[in-house]
DNA sequence: CCCCGCATAGTACAATAGTACTATTTTCAC
DNA sequence: GTGAAAATAGTACTATTGTACTATGCGGGG
C-alpha cells in the first residue's frame, strides 16, 4: 500500500452520451492511479477496443444503443474475465442489478454518485475484485431472503384462500377475467377482486407476478 | 437528522464470556447515541430481557451455552421484529453468515472489528435497518452466483431469437411494454412486435403463456 | 350475539395489452 | 451483392387489465 500512486490501471469507458462520456474521461485523468483511458460510444465499440488491448477496468453504461451494457458485459465477462467491469446506471432497478451480479459484474454505480466513489470503486475492483456499496448489498440481501421464502412453498402462511387458488389456476391457464367468471359462474367483478387481492398478497405488479408465484410456490409445475 | 447526538438507542448484549461482555458494555457507554445498556449471559436470558422491555438493538454472540446466538436470533426476529440484531462471531464461516442473513439478521461483525465499526453498525441498523460490510456482501455475492451455476438452462431450444429472449426475460420480470422499451432503448412498437412474435411462436394467448414457456423451457427458474 | 374474514358484486376510470397490418434498415449467409 | 431473416418503427383500433373504491350476505369463533 506504499506506492499505489503509480499509474497502474488502464480504464475504458462506454457511454452513448458524448458529453457525459468525455466528462468522465476528463475526470478519470485526475485519478492518480489511472493510466491509459479510451472511450467508446456503445458496447460494440468497447468490445473492439478490449479485443485489441484489454484494460484493467471497463466502465459501462447500462442504457446504450447498438449494444447495450447488459449485452456488452455478457461478452466481457465471458471472453475477458480479467477485465473488471463497473456498470453505470440511472435507475437502481433491483432486478437488473441482480442479473448483473449473477453475470459476474464487479461493481454497480448510480450515475449520480460522486467522483470520489467512482475513484474508490476503480481501485477496489482492481485490488480486491469487487466493490460493494449499499445498493448492491441491499439487492443481494433481499434476494437471498426471497430465495428462502420460495424454498418453502409455504402456502398456508401466504394465506391464499381456496377461491383465490381457483382463480389463480385459471389465470395461469391464460384465461381472461371474462372466461374465468364464466367458468366459475361468478361476476367478472368478483374475479377481478380475487385477482387484485392475490396480487396484493404475493406482492405482484400484474398477472405475470401471479404466475411466477404459482410456479415458485409449487401450485403449478 | 439534526440532533442524532441524543441518546436514543437502547442496546442489549448477550455473550457468555463475562470479561468480554463487560468490556463491550463499557465500550457501549462511550457511544454518544447509546442510552440504556443491559447484558445477558446467554440467549435465554437475553430473550427474557427483551420480553420485559425490547431494546432498539441487540448484540448477540453466536457461540453461547444454554441457548446460542442462532437460536436466540431465530426467536428474536420472529417475535420482536423491531429489534435490530447484530451478530458477533469469531469465525467468518460463510454458511453461518448466510443462514443468519436468511433469518433476517441486521448486521454481522467479526469479534476483532474495531470499536468504530461497532458504533457505526449500531447506528446504521437503527437508522437504515441493515449494516453491510464486505464480509456480508462477499458471502451474498458468492451465493447468488452459485445459485446461478446450479440452474444453467439448456437454452438452445426453439427458434427464439436473442432479442426476443431479452424481451421475454423482461416480460417475466413484470415490466410493461413501456418499461421494456426504455430499458432496451427501443420503441414501444418494436417491443410490442417482439412480444407478438413470441406469442405466435410459443402459441400463447397472452403474456401469461410466455411466462409459462419461460419457466418450462428453463429460461427462468 | 356480534365481529371479522371471506366471497360476492358493483361503479368508474386509467393504463396496458393485444390484433392486424405496413414498411424500412441491418445483418448475415450464400 | 442478393435474398432472407431479424430488428426496427409505425398506424389504428379494441380488449383486457389494473386501481380504487363501496357494499352486501354468510358463517364461524370469542
Amino acid at each position: 500500500m506504499t506506492d499505489k500512486a503509480t499509474r497502474d490501471i488502464n480504464v475504458y469507458i462506454a457511454d452513448d452520451h458524448t458529453l457525459f462520456r468525455k466528462a468522465i474521461v476528463n475526470l478519470l485523468r485526475t485519478f492518480s492511479r489511472v493510466n491509459e483511458i479510451k472511450d467508446a460510444e456503445n458496447g460494440k465499440e468497447l468490445l473492439e477496443l478490449v479485443r485489441e488491448a484489454p484494460p484493467q477496468v471497463a466502465i459501462v453504461d447500462m442504457q446504450m444503443p447498438v449494444m447495450d451494457g447488459v449485452e456488452a458485459c455478457e461478452n466481457l465477462v465471458k471472453k475477458h474475465p480479467d477485465v473488471k467491469v463497473i456498470m453505470l446506471t440511472m435507475h437502481d432497478s433491483e432486478r437488473y442489478i441482480l442479473h448483473m451480479i449473477e453475470m459476474g459484474i464487479h461493481a454497480f454505480l448510480l450515475k449520480n454518485t460522486d467522483p470520489e466513489e467512482l475513484e474508490r470503486a476503480i481501485y477496489t475492483v482492481y485490488d480486491k475484485d469487487f466493490y460493494h456499496n449499499d445498493l448492491m448489498a441491499n439487492v443481494l440481501r433481499k434476494r437471498v431472503r426471497e430465495q428462502l421464502e420460495s424454498k418453502r412453498p409455504d402456502f398456508s402462511s401466504m394465506e391464499i384462500t381456496d377461491r383465490e387458488k381457483d382463480v389463480l389456476r385459471l389465470i395461469c391457464n391464460e384465461l381472461t377475467l371474462k372466461e374465468i367468471s364464466q367458468r366459475l359462474n361468478l361476476s367478472e367483478h368478483t374475479v377481478r377482486n380475487h385477482r387484485a387481492k392475490l396480487m396484493e398478497k404475493v406482492g405482484a405488479d400484474n398477472a405475470i407476478g401471479l404466475v411466477r408465484f404459482a410456479y415458485e410456490s409449487g401450485l403449478i409445475s
